[in-house]
RNA sequence: GCUGGUGUAGCUCAGUUGGUAGAGCAGCUGAUUUGUAAUCAGCAGGUCGGGGGCUCGAAUCCGUCCACCAGCUCCA
């Protein structure tokens, strides 16, 4: 494909290539703004570029577009294509630009000029009656689009501040050629499939009730799931020299006000009054921490003093940021405080990056690391936030560790790490965060005595690793399809007895595997063995056992995994020592 | 919170222009003792998200609240 580049020059690109794609899904954007044009004449026009999956176009229409206006949209955008209309680029001086676009009657533009900065070249783009200011990239002519598809309408707001009108988003996407388009909804579609709140309700892993919105209830499966990775969790903890406490839920007024939190948080915080005194849920579990550590005087040789806490965190999340267990208004954060000396930044900062690291790679998961800097609304003076920014900046540094800077998105006391993973359909979720905090320790008179016997003041890393107990299940389950590893599985083992002539057979195997702490149970019921294993195949469990006359007779078992058809006869001892070491192992011999 | 959409049995979904609900799967009961992804028969299950309104009559029309879904904003 031809493609015209932002100062005008054409090259060839394929749509293969990143620049190609994303020229022809642009393209495919002003053609839904042209169908817009000429179908809906009064619509102003935003702002639209291409995306990872497709391309979107903001509008400013009342009322929206509705089902049959998309449709009506598609055939429009049909025929732009099959017109052939032959895209052209050129500039204007700011005057003029200003001026035609105010002909057109576009204010959205005319704003978006006067916010470019003045050696700004002004490049407009046309294609037939359609001119859009545009820095480009684009295809040269509009029947490089040969598959598309509107996939959705959703509000957003103009500039992306709640403070501004909401205008109506149309997404889509496009492609080169059909096959790969259908292939792209398929793919969707399976993706679906992984869609963490559909096998939490079908493997009853957790439940949500309407009578407490956004606040999960963990099912019998689900909590083993918990459980399980709680015990991974302590181990290597203990193993990197972390101890645990547990702080109260809810703590006084006084409390969140010397942290901030009253001033900075309260919007997201549960408070109840408790004998006139108000009291606050914890929406963060860094207060409670603060008083373990000033519990009693500390010494320099105490640290680093790395503390560990399961805090069950309460925030009122507005309602329509919830999602499955991805985004909740509780849950538990597998937190950290460790409090150190100004030296020891560098180190303990690539400690928890190894861990983090350590954890995922466990999992297989990708992710991708951003480091959020100062928000507007902060504590603390500049000073303190640049060099605690520089101090993470090192670290990542000498780990050579990528990472993308995502300007004013810090915690309102300190910059950040964040560590992102992706779910089924490749939206993001901030999981790990390592955040270093100069401000608490001051605003709670944090001390240790110093080697000089003075006293100094700690600094402090705020630490995940999970994130949130609730949203890495929700990572976890999608990331399996629910197909977990063993030691993972809620079932590990599903006996198949043929007959009632083997059940005590099936109860000596079930005594053996649960002395070896293996999760199973038996399905005794009086239903053909392919029923059964339908059931337990469905059901995801990674092992079965199909126990008959046969394996009776030789005290063998015919095991079937999860994802085989294949079946394989060995001992029962053989069967157990085998299980035991793929749990003990975590799947990685 | 905002924009748009959705809400019928445990799940997936039907339900013509308003005449008080139906299927498959799951469940239960009975029969079947079965060799690697669905045995047969029967039964039961719903104040159609919640109040309210128009109507002789509402799952269906109107309004309101709630929840959910997509996106925006915000965030672990």
């Amino acid at each position: 494909m031809k493609v015209i580049l932002h100062d005008g020059s054409i090259e060839e690109h394929s749509f293969e290539e990143e620049l190609g794609r994303g020229a022809l899904r642009h393209t495919a954007s002003h053609i839904l703004a042209q169908a817009v044009k000429r179908l809906f004449p009064e619509t102003k026009l935003a702002i639209g570029p291409s995306i990872k999956d497709g391309f979107y176009y903001d509008f400013d229409r009342d009322g929206g577009f509705s089902n049959d206006d998309i449709a009506a949209l598609e055939a429009e955008m049909k025929k732009i294509v099959k017109e052939n209309l032959k895209l052209e680029r050129f500039t204007l001086p700011r005057a003029e630009a200003i001026k035609l676009m105010e002909e057109k009657g576009e204010p959205y533009k005319v704003e978006l000029i006067n916010d470019l900065p003045e050696d700004e070249e002004l490049s407009f783009f046309k294609q037939g009656d359609y001119v859009d200011l545009c820095a480009g990239p684009h295809v040269t002519y509009t029947s490089a689009v040969k598959a598309f598809k509107l996939t959705s309408v959703a509000g957003a707001y103009w500039r992306g501040s709640e403070k501004n009108k909401m205008l109506t988003r149309i997404y889509g996407t496009a492609f080169s050629n059909k096959t790969d388009l259908e292939e792209y909804l398929t793919r969707l579609e399976e993706a679906k499939k992984r869609d963490h709140r559909r096998i939490g309700k079908e493997m009853g892993l957790f439940m949500m009730s309407e009578e407490g919105p956004g606040f999960p209830f963990f099912l019998p499966n689900g909590m083993i799931l918990k459980n399980t990775l709680i015990d991974y969790w302590r181990q290597i903890h203990t193993r990197d020299g972390y101890v645990e406490v547990s702080t109260p839920i809810m703590l006084n007024r006084h409390l969140w006000e010397t942290s901030g939190h009253w001033d900075h948080y309260k919007q997201n915080m549960y408070t109840t009054v408790i004998d006139d005194t108000d009291f606050a849920v914890k929406p963060m579990n860094c207060p409670g921490g603060m008083l373990v550590y000033k519990s009693e005087p500390r010494s320099y040789r105490d640290l680093p003093m790395r503390v560990g806490e399961l805090g069950l965190v309460h925030r009122h999340e507005k309602s329509g940021e919830l999602h499955g267990l991805m985004r909740v208004r509780c849950f538990t954060q597998d937190d950290a405080h460790i409090f150190m000396t100004q030296e020891q930044i560098t180190d303990e900062i690539k400690g928890v990056v190894k861990l983090i690291d350590e954890v995922y790679s466990l999992f297989g998961f990708k992710y991708h690391v951003e480091l959020s800097t100062m928000p507007e609304d902060h504590i603390g003076d500049e000073k303190d936030w640049e060099q605690a920014t520089n101090g993470l900046k090192a670290a990542l540094d000498e780990l050579n560790l990528k990472y993308v800077i995502n300007e004013g998105d810090g915690a309102f006391y300190g910059p950040k790490i964040d560590f992102h993973l992706e779910d089924s359909i490749g939206r993001t979720w901030q999981c790990g965060t390592i955040q270093l905090d100069f401000q608490l320790p001051m605003r709670f008179e944090a001390e240790y005595i110093g080697a000089d016997g003075a006293k100094h003041q700690p600094i402090m890393i705020h630490r995940v690793v999970f994130g949130s107990i609730e949203r890495f299940i929700g990572i976890l389950i999608e990331h399996y399809a629910g197909k977990f590893p063993t030691w993972l599985a809620p079932m590990q083992v599903k006996l198949l007895p043929i007959t009632d002539r083997n059940n005590d057979y099936t109860d000596e195997i079930l005594a053996k595997l649960r002395a070896r702490g293996i999760r199973c149970s038996a399905d005794k019921r009086a239903e053909k063995t392919g029923y059964k294993i339908r059931e337990a195949q469905m059901s995801k469990v990674p092992y079965m056992l199909v126990l008959g006359d046969k394996e009776q007779q030789d005290g063998t078992v015919a095991v079937r995994r999860r994802d085989s058809v294949d079946t394989t006869v060995m001992s029962v001892d053989e069967f157990v020592e085998m299980v035991a070491k793929d749990i003990e192992t975590k799947g990685k011999n």
